[in-house]
DNA sequence: ATAATATGATTGACAAAGGCAACTAATTTT
DNA sequence: AAAATTAGTTGCCTTTGTCAATCATATTAT
């Protein structure tokens, strides 16, 4: 095992047994409430629809037996009740009484006042990067499977280190993704760096897409006299699917389409198969191409344009 | 409360639910050995010197006379043994036998494995990004109290990335604790600029302080002729007073002598007492000083310059 | 259609986890 | 020297949670 991956275990585990103490700080103003843990979780994953006994074993990871009891106590307790499920006779769903919503609404008060109170001394920098963070984990290690698309934003490149981040994203990318070579980075931090000193503002832009407060994929226009370019069309693996990519390129063709271009074009190279797809599918047409081996062997070059 | 405060509490609960399942999910493979999760715990624990009873269950949160019974148990294993503490008879020192060594060597090992299998499907890029975000959750909430200096390191700016972290963390800190406007953003992101564009890359340098992949500090020299400029000297405010402030220094001032600068100037504030102060220790000397109301009212321009 | 099998939920019996309070022995305070 | 405090232990107890048997309903195979 390589030296680095040795290295980034041991973060890991520290982060967790750090993480396991933070959890049981939180955990006890549940226990004040009177409610077990195992309890406090049911409560609240009833408040979901379609919520019955065997969901909930699964998703506390305990036995269904436990589970069992527990409802049973909720129930004696008001909080909860059982209804026949009409398409299988063995299955029971359960819903929260009036009284269950009351107590759990009162838990989630008191959790939400708990974690107030562990970031209030945060100024709002830091409280941006510990949720930025925390996102980053959590999408990290499920690869992606449980975003929701609409927590994902798009706002347009205005804060300092958005140059920074996009390049250093674009670097990663294509040379994980396609093995573009160092010179790739270049390029772009070139072309970032060349649309900082010379674009006209009020003819180019760029989006950023955010997901708490992370950025994770862009995309720009730049005015070349009659022309748009369209730019910098690159999402984080991870986000993709999940309609992002439309979204931006619809907020990039309407911009150019009321800055009032007629015409827009982009470059692109024939290994970024579903940028393509999406170009096409968009109303772009291929009009050049041409080998162009500078960022990797065998790669071609790909000009489209469309009318708007 | 904010909306934003809302949202942000609403990430770290959510974040909290879905790690809680992450660390059920890793502890199982503990019980597998055939220890209790408490008992692994106090296994680990009892392998740093000066381990008693007392600070274990301080350590585990749990009462006394449960550890006390688990430490019955370790040691009818033979994996722990007790000792008198010679200055407290009351006290008894803790430590892991041979075979409690092995135990625990085994122990950890299947935890390496473990989480070396979770990271195992990711590219280097985003374990990276995971245990920085790790590190990162770890030093805010712990209000980088537990910051072991060894782990920051020094490296010089050189990925693309770095110039758009360290504008970003100029603007963000110099708005936070000196309430500069966002002229002064603008400002550095033009220096950096100017460097990247001008720069001599044999007569200047930057260097980036990195706490697990996280940027948290930086210097800079840029070759003016005659004279090195120091530029750009700036730490995360968690990462003070930890002697990093003075390892940038020292970077930076050898690395002008060795290439042979005579002379060496800067330009700060009168705000900036902590770095003033080590500037001036460094040697510095205050040589002009004039009002600059651009970033802030009542501020006032200090130049140091020193021989090399 | 019927028998065999699988699934969801419940229950009794039991084991493990862990709190509480009373106790001993050593130490510190008054 | 007596009183109070602290570290650790132990008996008693509750809570948490597992396992296997059971029942009722569904599904699959014959």
């Amino acid at each position: 095992m390589e030296r680095n991956t040795q290295k980034q275990i041991s973060e890991i585990r520290s982060f967790n047994r750090y993480y396991t103490n933070i959890l049981g700080l939180l955990d006890q103003h549940i226990l004040e409430s009177g409610l077990s843990l195992a309890e406090a979780r049911v409560l609240f994953e009833a408040s979901k629809a379609g919520c019955t006994p065997k969901l909930l074993a699964e998703a506390l990871r305990v036995n269904a037996g436990y589970i069992s009891r527990i409802i049973k106590g909720l129930e004696a307790a008001g909080w909860l009740e059982r209804k026949p499920f009409n398409e299988d006779g063995r299955v029971q769903l359960l819903s929260l009484t009036k009284a269950g919503k009351e107590k759990l609404a009162a838990l989630e008060q008191s959790s939400n006042e708990q974690i107030a109170s562990l970031i209030e001394p945060l100024p709002e920098v830091q409280r941006a990067e510990l949720t930025r963070s925390m996102t980053a984990i959590r999408t990290l290690l499920t690869g992606g499977k449980e975003i929701r698309p609409e927590e994902v934003t798009l706002r347009t490149e205005q804060e300092p280190g958005d140059i920074g981040i996009l390049t250093q994203m674009h670097g990663w990318i294509y040379q994980e993704e396609y093995g573009y070579n160092v010179c790739f980075e270049a390029y772009v931090a070139q072309s970032f760096f060349e649309y900082m000193q010379n674009a006209e503002p009020e003819k180019s832009r760029i989006w950023c897409a955010e997901h708490n407060g992370r950025t994770v994929g862009c995309i720009g226009i730049v005015g070349r006299g009659e022309w748009a370019q369209l730019r910098w069309f690159l999402l984080d693996p991870l986000y993709r699917g999940i309609g992002l990519g439309r979204r931006l390129l619809d907020a990039a063709l309407t911009f150019a389409r009321e800055t009032g271009f007629h015409k827009i074009y982009l470059e692109t190279t024939d290994d970024l198969k579903d940028a393509v797809r999406m170009y096409e599918k968009a109303g772009f047409r291929k009009c050049a191409e041409k080998p162009n081996h500078s960022w990797r062997e065998d790669l071609t070059e790909l000009e489209f344009e469309m009318e708007l």
